[in-house]
DNA sequence: AAGGTCAATGAGTATGTAGTCAATGAGTTG
DNA sequence: CAACTCATTGACTACATACTCATTGACCTT
């Protein structure tokens, strides 16, 4: 009843689908790339894309569930031994680095998107948000730390990365941001928060 | 044959779809307005909207140039007596605030902007960080701020400001985020740059 | 005042793209 | 093997929206 060949082509076509459309936002845009360009680099009819998504958004939306579910994991792996602040952010400088031009996507054109791919990205930055703070606060009771607001504290390090991100255009046309700019960012940060030695 | 009464309705006309135009991107979006609702709410026909600009394209440069020039003369102002580099943060903190909604929604779409639109905000841009990297030099001069490179300095700034504007439906759902976290985020900015006393 | 100009009109066109559905045929089942 | 199921197809529809253009009538020129 369930497992047979056909169910397993059907899944195999979802999965390829979803891993299509990640390429392809991540090259072309989210808000860009079209149904008939999906079904086209995934080498199926364009009907097909809707035998498997009632609608583009709730595509996009599981593209994104996908994307999140992935670089949670990896956040995840890369930040299991971190302890301080630092290696947490580096953490999460290289695990973005690996995701960049899907993640450059979503901070350009977020606020763009379906409400319900919208919180879908939202949940993902609470995630690393906890993360940060919670290094942070360690740090902040340590005294190795100012003692800033912790969302003060969050949205420097991602306004300036999604500033970066959001403007790749301009600092590296050609090229991956962060591997650019990663370094210098966080050396910058870190210096930020420090207790400045007298 | 010039100054004649058609010509100035023309003019008026023109002037007056920018002047529309400005007000339904800011409420409605950039990209999200479309050239008929424009043509509405400015009481005009479809049709009139092409008679003065060729293509929608045309129009939303216009409209932006339009901005540009009317916040940078503001920023002019405001800044006008400012001498440290938290005078000059504040005026243009003051600045923006008169023109949030637009500014804002410049933020949030510019990279799905036509090119030339892109280009017009990305001089905007650079009017503002011209005035505030002068500042810095002078204080960093002084010795009353630390020496950080120019570019981190006015983008810690910049990142941080457009990550409370592109996400101010997370900050402040209806309501101006300049206005409820400004003078936190140039309190807590002026407070990263200054040298520690200790 | 007659004739010409041109800003404005709005119905119409062109185009792009999300989503539909009857047809197909490989896969499944009894 | 016969009957059925269902993933896939792709031509088609529906719809949105930028842009066109023949027409109108107020204004301007002589």
């Amino acid at each position: 009843m369930a497992g047979t060949r056909r169910r397993t082509q059907k899944d195999q076509t979802r999965r390829h689908l979803i891993e299509v459309a990640l390429e392809q936002f991540a090259q072309e845009g989210l808000t860009t790339t079209r149904t008939a360009d999906i079904a086209n680099a995934a080498g199926v009819s364009h009907g097909t894309v809707f035998a498997h998504f009632p609608t583009q958004e709730v595509l996009v939306t599981a593209v994104i569930e996908e994307f999140g579910a992935r670089v949670s994991t990896r956040l995840h792996e890369l930040a299991a031994g971190s302890t301080g602040l630092r290696d947490v952010l580096a953490a999460h400088l290289q695990g973005l680095k690996e995701f960049e031009a899907f993640y450059a996507r979503l901070v350009i054109e977020r606020r763009l998107l379906p409400e319900s791919a919208q919180s879908t990205f939202t949940l993902i930055q609470s995630s690393i948000s906890f993360h940060i703070s919670q290094a942070a606060g360690k740090e902040m009771e340590e005294g190795t730390i100012h003692p800033w607001p912790i969302h003060l504290l969050f949205n420097t390090w991602v306004g300036l990365l999604h500033y970066y991100l959001a403007n790749g255009d301009l600092f590296a046309p050609e090229g991956s941001v962060l591997e650019r700019y990663g370094e210098e960012l966080l050396n910058h940060y870190v210096g930020l928060t420090g207790v400045k030695r007298c």
